[in-house]
DNA sequence: GGCAAGTCCGACCAATTCAGTCTTATTATA
DNA sequence: TATAATAAGACTGAATTGGTCGGACTTGCC
């Protein structure tokens, strides 16, 4: 469809997490499992892939955990998300390489390239930072409005 | 992931082809397919999901087809992939009457929310119009420049 | 120094879900 | 009557989700 992937998911509330706790000492998979009542096993997988892509930094031992690796507002959710997920494209035309088997037919590659490079720049521009940020208003009240999803919010 | 699925993907290529041969005959489901090198079965299947959901017209009869039921200009690019796959939700979370199992624990709801409506924002931006036009003309640029709906680049 | 506990790491595996495809039958129009 | 849209269902395969296990590493305690 055009979702996020549940690992992408975990993955931003525990960098998340992780910014939030970042005086104090490194937490461990299990504790942001637990913490969120999230799959403990999936949640490590996706700590383990963002080590391994140097987002977040792990420490061995019976004191370890993962804290981040750099400061949260360097820390971008296109980084997380394209860390575990791989590249965000929208289709599978839109690669570097640009390779499916109608590519001279296919005439929406252009444009869809464009609005992938818009959404790639709307996900590069909010940090971990801002997530964390305290949300004085209160979301639900946002939420339980008028409907959105079929709406195209009254653009130009 | 976080791509289109495949049939959002043929929905915009139909409703280009509808649109760049407007003047003509009503094109087939077939016909379409075949110029792309596509599943006619499933490029029936989105052209009768956008027929039902009022993007397209369907002609019955032996010369009938499909053609656009609006002017170009007036279809967005969010009108087609949510006509196909249902309101765009980057995740399971950020629903209209939000209800995952760890609502009060997850902290990401209401930053993603935000990012949800920017991704809308770019997608209903782009018509199907501005679709057919030529390539060079950098019609979306201006949508990889600031930030506008909804995000907090303003923060504090 | 040596041992045990707690943690990360990597690979392999199982169940579920979902997208994509095909099939069949029906309806409407020229 | 022939053509083309409409509709509903079944099937297939891949992706996602989630788990298990054995290993390696660091720390704290004896």
């Amino acid at each position: 469809m055009f979702k996020l992937s549940k690992k992408a998911d975990y993955g931003l509330i525990a960098v998340k997490h992780l910014a939030m706790h970042r005086q104090e000492h490194a937490c461990s998979a299990n504790e942001i499992a637990e913490e969120y009542g999230i799959s403990v096993t999936l949640m490590a997988k996706v700590l383990q892939r963002l080590a391994r892509e140097g987002v977040v930094v792990a420490k061995h031992g019976s004191t370890g955990g993962y804290q981040l690796a750099k400061d949260p507002g360097q820390v971008s959710a296109l980084d997380v998300i394209s860390a575990i997920d791989g590249p965000v494209l929208i289709t599978s035309c839109v690669t570097s390489h640009g390779n499916c088997e109608t590519t001279e037919r296919c005439s929406v590659r252009e444009p869809l390239r464009k609005v992938n490079e818009s959404i790639l720049g709307v996900l590069s521009t909010v940090t971990i930072a801002q997530m964390s940020e305290d949300p004085n208003e209160p979301a639900l009240v946002a939420l339980s409005g008028p409907m959105r999803s079929g709406s195209h919010m009254s653009s130009s």
